[in-house]
DNA sequence: ACGCTCACG
DNA sequence: ACGTACGTGAGCGTC
């Protein structure tokens, strides 16, 4: 038999230090449970066992060997957030089959030691721990599995008895000697005083072992100051042997076969798991999702899930009529809608969109004000109507968009997965068409998540914020942004051609040819063919940033070619071949606006990313001479004034700041003089400009060491700078800490408008990850207020340019700016309801400013 | 699939 | 001792 042997405390304490923190949105943590189980599952299929079994202390919670994390010399206890879930683990563990040794009074070790010892002649065993204790039981047939986490991801050494041998220089159970001798604090094994690791190996290695030492302690050849510290603690010598010394003898089954795993209970695992809401471990195991047992189990079972096609759509009609609500999901293939589920009663009925009722069925759902309409994803449906020509009117419910105000840290907001997280049963069939059982789980799941949403007063967000929003950004998308597909050809081939002849050049200065888009290869050329100073090195090579290269492009001139070569490829590849693919028909580009993918509240722009056309550059800046308005139109062009800092002293209610602002004083100006601490007028530009990435700093969730990268001053001064800051603006410095407190003391962070962001990384052991959920904590509240301040300004513009009968149309937003296509003719009304609509959308403390500027292209209209 | 680099707010 | 500012998406090379 090859018997399995995990170490469960060792590996739960490693899984908890080594896994990025996770917890249920209740605050329990889980990720000690995550990382637990993806050691068993690899070691499982590593080492193929014919049985395991996991051995847990049934003392004290504290363990003997060291932590991971920091302190060498003392036990510790579990941190509270570790030790609740050992029972969930185990729990979890029983379910799933396997077989767990706890033996009140008796250390896991001594269970493994045990089980070890008996290991009979054709046996096998393994141990997995992540302590070098249980190395003294490896032998011909025990072997030790020692995993650390190296970067988050689990690394594994085997120990047999050669590689022991390799290591150490010392046979397994001489390791209990060395230690006798070395002692060990974090076990209070006292050892020898005076003798360390190196002594003790030593000693071992020509001596063999304890007791042949002291029985010739007067003859070996050792220093004089070693032999008296020996002699001085020859009984802490034996004692510590003796504590040292794994026991075999503890009280349980010896005998493997009573440790193959038992069949799972998949009714309890996926209780268990689903309860921890680790969703993805459920698949992983390869447990039945579907067995999700809920409250309502019984009425489960009377609500058999059924489909049928629909026979009668007059009658599925006034089904809907009667009811007042419908639940449906739109059907897709090929890009094109197909086809709708809805749930009338107790069963999904499926329309084709071949059906030649279809049309008049959707119209007659969409635009009849007294049906309220539940579904999946508000913008496709918006979409669709758009492309109906129909109103979509009384869309009350979005479950992906639920999902995403819930917690916007998820990546999959599909009916079935919110359903298993929020425990809404889902029927047991298999092959279920996915928007078919989007509009099953619709009814249940609406109630659900609506009810949470009103406990987390989220309600408004969704109703008033997130669902007409997926209108405005449906429109955006289909409207799209027309471009000079010659200008960018053109652009992009004049590139080509710099591109060529600088490579070459490169090419002949280092000496040989190699790609230059390879960082690997570049590094080398730079910093080992060529010997330029001051490389650094990553994980995989050579460093080669920007910021890097441009500290050597003054001296080298090669260096300043590669950051040209750079730039231009950047522009080519990205932009100039990447947009052109992404032209569509119609000579626009229609990118897509992802309503529920960034964790702060933003939207962003993908396929082609939108959001990020070059600006900085006066190079890159050219791309947006081709982005253009059509004919006989202008592009207006609108962007917020400072509008995460104005939400900060908004929110930090900090007069200093919000009289700034209010007087229309230049904020960076005034920080400067606040920082250096003198008067306005004496504010220099290099002053201002620090000043100004100070401020950039407040709102990240600023660090000393990262301002003075930033601006290249020594880190004491960067120090000084915010110290000078947080002095002056003492509403930002006790808001920053609050927001601290509060994130903590709630487990989320949010905005003003109650939007939410979970930070389990708060309670991180791990210091530069909750430091990390510190920032974020200062963070989320203000990009994610400014978020939704746009957001409101966007339904804003685009009812008032529906109401006015404009046919301008919002376009794009970059999260601070809005862009609108309007008629020539409109185009000055436009721009002063732009103005109006993005400065009035809320009302705080310090008034909101918009820049409006208009033009022919993009380069024109942005200021 | 992942890391590096770099474009934006 | 260690790494260091928040939020994104795309193209490329490497594994």
């Amino acid at each position: 038999m090859k018997l399995m042997v995990l170490d469960g405390n060792s590996i739960l304490n490693r899984a908890f230090y080594g896994t990025k923190p996770m917890s249920t949105k209740d605050g329990r943590s889980t990720h000690g449970i995550l990382g637990f189980l993806n050691i068993l599952q690899s070691k499982t299929k590593e080492i193929a066992p014919d049985a395991v079994a996991i051995a847990f202390d049934l003392k004290a919670p504290t363990f003997r060997h060291k932590m991971y994390d920091g302190y060498k010399a003392q036990r510790k206890g579990m941190p509270p957030e570790l030790a609740q879930q050992v029972q969930p683990l185990k729990a979890v563990l029983r379910a799933l089959g396997y077989t767990l040794i706890e033996c009140e009074g008796w250390e896991a070790d001594d269970l493994l030691g045990t089980l070890a010892a008996n290991a009979k002649d054709s046996d096998e065993c393994c141990i997995v721990t992540g302590d070098r204790d249980s190395l003294q039981l490896v032998d011909g047939k025990v072997r030790v599995y020692l995993t650390k986490t190296q970067m988050g991801s689990p690394v594994t050494t085997v120990y047999d008895e050669e590689k022991v041998q390799l290591e150490y220089g010392v046979t397994p159970p001489q390791l209990i000697d060395i230690k006798a001798l070395m002692g060990d604090s974090s076990d209070n094994i006292p050892g020898v005083a005076g003798i360390g690791q190196k002594g003790a190996g030593d000693l071992i290695r020509r001596f063999h072992d304890i007791d042949y030492i002291y029985e010739h302690i007067d003859e070996i050849d050792v220093k004089d100051g070693v032999r008296s510290k020996l002699k001085a603690d020859r009984d802490m010598a034996f004692l510590s042997r003796t504590l040292g010394t794994i026991r075999t003898d503890a009280p349980i089954e010896t005998d493997y076969h009573a440790y193959v795993k038992q069949e799972a209970d998949n009714f309890e695992a996926v209780k268990l798991l689903a309860d921890l809401e680790m969703f993805r471990t459920i698949e992983r195991l390869h447990l039945d999702p579907k067995a999700v047992p809920v409250a309502e189990k019984e009425e489960t079972k009377q609500e058999a899930y059924a489909c049928v096609e629909c026979d009668n759509v007059s009658a599925l009609q006034a089904a809907v009529e009667a009811q007042g609500k419908c639940y449906f999901a739109l059907e897709e293939a090929a890009g094109e809608i197909s086809g709708i589920y809805v749930r009338s009663g107790k069963e999904v009925v499926h329309l084709s969109a071949l059906n030649l009722m279809f049309g008049g069925f959707i119209a007659d759902l969409f635009e009849n004000e007294a049906i309220e309409k539940f579904t999946d994803n508000a913008k496709l449906a918006y979409a669709y109507a758009l492309q109906c020509g129909l109103d979509l009117n009384n869309l009350v419910f979005d479950s992906m968009l639920s999902g995403y105000l819930l917690n916007p840290s998820v990546n999959d907001y599909t009916a079935g997965r919110l359903a298993m997280e929020y425990g809404v049963a889902v029927p047991q069939e298999d092959e279920i068409p996915a928007p078919a059982l989007t509009a099953w789980l619709l009814p249940k799941l609406s109630e659900t998540l609506t009810k949470k949403l009103a406990e987390n007063e989220e309600l408004d967000l969704l109703r008033e914020m997130e669902i007409p929003l997926a209108q405005v950004l449906a429109a955006m998308e289909q409207t799209g942004f027309a471009v000079d597909r010659n200008g960018i050809a053109l652009f992009g081939k004049q590139l080509e051609a710099e591109i060529e002849t600088i490579t070459k050049e490169i090419c002949e200065e280092v000496g040989y040819e190699f790609n230059l888009n390879s960082p690997k290869q570049l590094g080398e050329a730079l910093f080992e063919k060529l010997r330029l100073p001051n490389g650094k090195r990553t994980k995989s090579g050579w460093s080669t940033t920007a910021e890097l290269l441009e500290k050597l492009a003054d001296d080298y001139p090669v260096v300043e070619k590669i950051l040209l070569y750079r730039q231009y490829t950047k522009l080519n590849s990205t932009y100039c071949v990447g947009l052109i693919k992404a032209i569509g028909a119609d000579g626009r580009i229609h990118s897509t606006l992802n309503q529920t993918e960034t964790r702060t509240g933003r939207i962003s722009s993908a396929e082609p990313n939108l959001q990020n056309i070059p600006v900085r550059s006066d190079l890159g800046r050219e791309m947006r001479k081709f982005f253009v308005a059509r004919p006989g139109c202008l592009l207006v062009d609108a962007d917020y004034s400072q509008i995460e800092l104005r939400v900060l002293a908004d929110a930090a209610d900090d007069q200093t700041m919000i009289d700034a602002f209010n007087n229309g004083d230049d904020i960076h100006a005034i920080t400067a003089s606040q920082v250096f601490n003198m008067p306005l007028e004496m504010v220099t530009p290099l002053m201002r400009s620090r000043a100004k990435a100070v401020n950039f700093g407040i709102v990240y969730g600023i660090g000393a060491f990262s301002l003075a990268k930033n601006i290249g001053v020594t880190r004491a001064e960067a120090d000084r700078y915010i110290k000078g800051y947080l002095a002056h603006y003492h509403g930002v410095d006790a808001y920053m800490k609050n927001s601290v407190e509060r994130a903590k003391a709630n487990g989320y962070a949010e905005t003003l408008f109650h939007r939410r962001r979970y930070l389990p990384e708060l309670t991180a052991g791990n210091a530069m990850l909750r430091a990390f959920g510190e920032r974020v904590a200062m963070n989320m509240p203000i990009q994610g207020t400014a978020a939704d301040i746009i957001k409101i300004a966007m339904i804003k513009v685009f009812r008032r340019l529906k109401a006015e009968n404009l046919r301008a149309r919002l376009i794009l937003q970059v999260h601070d700016e809005l862009i609108i296509e309007a008629p020539e003719t409109e185009a000055d009304r436009v721009g002063v309801l732009l103005k109006e609509e993005m400065e009035n959308a809320v009302s705080l403390k310090v008034k909101m400013l918009a820049d409006v500027h208009a033009g022919k292209t993009w380069y024109d209209a942005k200021g």
